[in-house]
DNA sequence: ACTACTTTAGGTCAAATGACCTAAAACTTC
DNA sequence: GAAGTTTTAGGTCATTTGACCTAAAGTAGT
C-alpha cells in the first residue's frame, strides 16, 4: 500500500524539480508541459495527470522551493550557532553572500519568481511569507533570543534587502564578496551596539 | 527632409515603449510582436519592418530604458547637490528607496529584465554597466569629489545592492521605508567616518 | 511627371502549445 | 482471479506565434 503513494510522490516531486530546471534555464517563457514531460521522462498526458494544468505545476513548485530554501539557511544558521556573535555574525553573512557571487543556480530560479510574483497572486503571497520568515531567522541567529525587538526589526531590515540585491548586482561592485562580507558584518554588529 | 526621419524615429520609440509597457504587465512570456503591433496601433508587419526580429526589439527596449533611468537618478542626484552631505544624504536615499515601496512600474520592469538578463547576454551586459555608472552616480553624488576611492566605493557597495533589494523586500520588512531610510542613511554617513 | 526609395497592408506557413479525450495497462482490494 | 481504481499511452484540436512574402501606397529628388 506504501509503494503507490510513495511512487505518486516521487513522480509529482520528478515534475516540480523539472519544472524548476526548465524555468532557471528558460524562464518563465520556456516553461511548457510538454518540456516537462520531456525532462522527466513521461507522457505530457501524463504529467498532465498529475497537475491539472500549468499553473498548478507552477503554484506547486514555488511552494515547494520557498520550504527547502527556508530548510537550506535554517540548517546555514543552525551550524553557526555555537560561534560567538561577532564571528557567527560574519560567518552568516558570507555564507549567504556567496550565492550571490557567481549567478548560482539559486540565483537565476529567484530573479525567475520576482519576476513571476509581480503578475501571479499565489507566488507574490509565498514569496512574502517566505521572506518574512527568512528575516526571521536571520535576526534570530544574529541578534539572539535575548536582543531587542528593534534590534531585530534592524539587523533584518539591513541585510535581507542588502542580501537579495547583491545577487543582482554583485558583478558591478567595485569591492570583492569578501570586502564587502567585512562591511556588512562591522554595519551589522554596529546596529547592536547603540 | 526632417518629417521623414522624425517620423521613423518616433514610430520606433513607440514600438518601444509599447514593448516595454507589455513586458512589464504579461513579463516575457507575454510578449508578441503582435501584441506590440496592437498596442501601437500598426499592422504587425510594420512593426517587423522597423524591427526584424522580437530580440532586435528587446535589445533596443533595454538600452533605450536604462539610458532613461541613468539620466532620472542623475536627475534627482543633481537636484540634491546643494544641500550639505547628511541632509544629500538621506535625500537621495529616500527619495531612491520610495521607488521600492509599492510595486512600481519601473520595479516590475526591473524585475522582468534581471530575468531576462539570465539568459541573454546582451541584456546581461548592458545591465552590468547600467549598475556601475549607478554606482558611479550615487557615490559621487554623497561623497563627493574630494572624498577618497575607499568611501566611494564602500558607500556604493552599500546602497547599490541595498536599495536593489529593497525593491524586492520591501513588503517582508518589520520597518517603515522612513525608519529604513533613517537607519540607511545613518550608517551610510557612518561609513565615511572613520 | 517620372523614378527610386520608404513605408504600410494583408496574407501565408510551419511549429509549438494547453487542454481534452479515450482506451489500454498496471495496481489494489477482496 | 475478478472488480474497481489508478496510472500511462497516444492522439486530436483550436489558438498563438515568429518569420516571410508580395503588392500597394506614400514620399522625396530631379
Amino acid at each position: 500500500m506504501s509503494t503507490g503513494n510513495d511512487n505518486r510522490s516521487l513522480k509529482q516531486k520528478k515534475i516540480l524539480d523539472c519544472a524548476l530546471k526548465i524555468i532557471r534555464d528558460h524562464g518563465d517563457a520556456g516553461l511548457t508541459m510538454r518540456k516537462i514531460a520531456d525532462c522527466a521522462g513521461m507522457r505530457l498526458s501524463n504529467v498532465q495527470y498529475y497537475f491539472q494544468s500549468k499553473d498548478d505545476v507552477l503554484a506547486a513548485m514555488v511552494s515547494t522551493y520557498f520550504g527547502e530554501c527556508e530548510a537550506e539557511l535554517t540548517q546555514v544558521a543552525h551550524s553557526c550557532e555555537s560561534l560567538g556573535r561577532p564571528e557567527r555574525t560574519h560567518r552568516l553573512i558570507s555564507e549567504v553572500l556567496k550565492h550571490g557571487t557567481e549567478l548560482s543556480d539559486m540565483c537565476r530560479v529567484f530573479r525567475e519568481l520576482w519576476a513571476i510574483s509581480s503578475r501571479n497572486d499565489v507566488v507574490s503571497g509565498e514569496m512574502t511569507t517566505y521572506y518574512e520568515s527568512l528575516c526571521r531567522v536571520v535576526s534570530n541567529s544574529i541578534v539572539g533570543t535575548e536582543g531587542s525587538s528593534r534590534q531585530k526589526a534592524r539587523v533584518g531590515s539591513l541585510l535581507l534587502p542588502f542580501v537579495e540585491g547583491y545577487s543582482i548586482t554583485a558583478s558591478s561592485l567595485p569591492m570583492t564578496v569578501e570586502e564587502v562580507a567585512d562591511m556588512l558584518t562591522e554595519l551589522t554588529l554596529g546596529l547592536m551596539d547603540n
